[in-house]
DNA sequence: CTTGACCCTTACGTGGCGTGAGCCCGTATC
DNA sequence: GATACGGGCTCACGCCACGTAAGGGTCAAG
């Protein structure tokens, strides 16, 4: 209705005429002509732009639909790197939770650490979409108690087993880490108090890649681990989907 | 600036304090709030939203992002499907022109013929993004010429070239089809007065497989023609891409 | 002292309608 | 004929995240 309204005051469809009592009334001609708008709105073409469109010949047509093609193709690939980028912020946000280092044990992170994730953050995603989290006050369980220590020893053994499998050759695609790795999962899904969507547990394996704290302490396990396990993750999860 | 002035103004982001001389003044606090802000905007939150999320505590946020997750990934599915669509729009502005069909060399459809076509539209697309051209009234170049009915022959050859290949039971990607699809592309061309790319000529393909004009004609060369040029088509182009 | 770059407030404009107020109109029912 | 009820009408403000002037004050440099 109010549509109607609109577009009668801004002159893009007028009724076919109008009644005694004030009505509007529209006609074939009309329904036809709305039904063209409807589908132009439904690409996200601006009125004005399907106005014009709409009032010219058909050649044009085909430019506009080409601009406007390329249009939304920039924003489809757009909101796909939304999606990532707020996956990766996901991500980050749950595994600040899980994340098993020390420094990071101490509770809160010092504001040289946040300034230093801070640029780091820029210079890996570049500053359109910097740090992420940024809050600098990070709240995790508190170590050194006697549950978080066999969480610990647990997820220790998980990545020794999984070392070992890079020490001995083994593929990180192997089917034979899938054991491990669905430990590792569940391990994870114990740290969020959720199971991870494959998606998620993909986004983990990126964030372990690139994140300095977690680099430390894999390759402290083993050089080439940081990249063995995330790729092991990755195509695991991918095989999960 | 004006964003400055709005934030302070809603609330969202207030300065650090203000100088005698009126102006604002932001200190670390303050910046780091706004590259927060400034993250959560560019995640498509709207701000009433991001400053709910900044003054509360972190699981809320997990929230939020979940929320705006599959906010973003809607999104991005739509957005990826108006691309096709306008692809499909497109094709079918183009295959207008290009269209080798005695009954649109007529120079105007006839209104039956587009009640005929709207009506197949619906039920082909969904009457969400039902008639996209629907306009009636469609020119091509005249039949008949010399030039067009050079154009036609050549067609003919390479068409009929295609539908030895499907006698001989020649898959419709084997490679040995790329010279006769070749010069069907640059036919296509010619009619498009414009190269298509791999994925306008697929689209051509889409509807040709879906067009009665055009089922009519491949299917009058040989059964199952349509299938077998669309698909070799596809496969083409999926070469070129 | 002027210049030019920056800041301020105020206030209206943008797009595509949504939503309400207050009123009229047409149809069905009592 | 009265009365609901479910439409329509116009007028006009609201939304969101600012953009863009208009008209003026402030600051550091030449």
């Amino acid at each position: 209705m109010r549509t109607l309204h609109h577009y009668d005051e801004i002159g893009l469809l007028e009724p076919a005429f109008s009644g005694e009592n004030g009505y509007r009334y529209y006609e074939e001609e009309e329904l036809l002509r709305l039904q063209q708008i409807l589908i132009f709105r439904e690409l996200d073409i601006p009125l004005a732009e399907i106005a014009a469109l709409l009032d010219a010949p058909d050649f044009n047509r085909l430019e506009v639909l080409h601009v406007q093609r390329s249009r939304l193709k920039k924003q489809a690939r757009h909101y796909v790197r939304l999606v990532r980028t707020i996956d990766r912020t996901i991500a980050r946000l749950k595994g600040t939770y899980s994340m098993p280092n020390a420094d990071l044990y101490s509770g809160v992170v010092s504001p040289e650490k946040q300034a230093e994730y801070e640029a780091w953050l820029i210079q890996r995603f570049g500053d359109s979409v910097a740090s992420e989290i940024g809050d600098g006050h990070v709240i995790v369980a508190a170590p050194g108690t006697e549950p978080m220590q066999r969480r610990m020893a647990e997820l220790e053994v998980i990545e020794l087993g999984l070392a070992e499998g890079l020490r001995l050759g083994i593929p990180p695609q192997a089917a034979s880490l899938a054991p491990l790795l669905e430990r590792h999962c569940l391990w994870v899904e114990t740290a969020w108090a959720r199971k991870p969507t494959p998606e998620e547990y993909a986004g983990l394996a990126e964030t372990y890649r690139a994140h300095p704290d977690f680099i430390k302490r894999y390759e402290g396990i083993a050089p080439g681990f940081t990249a063995y396990l995330a790729t092991a993750m990755q195509n695991w999860a991918q095989r999960q989907a």
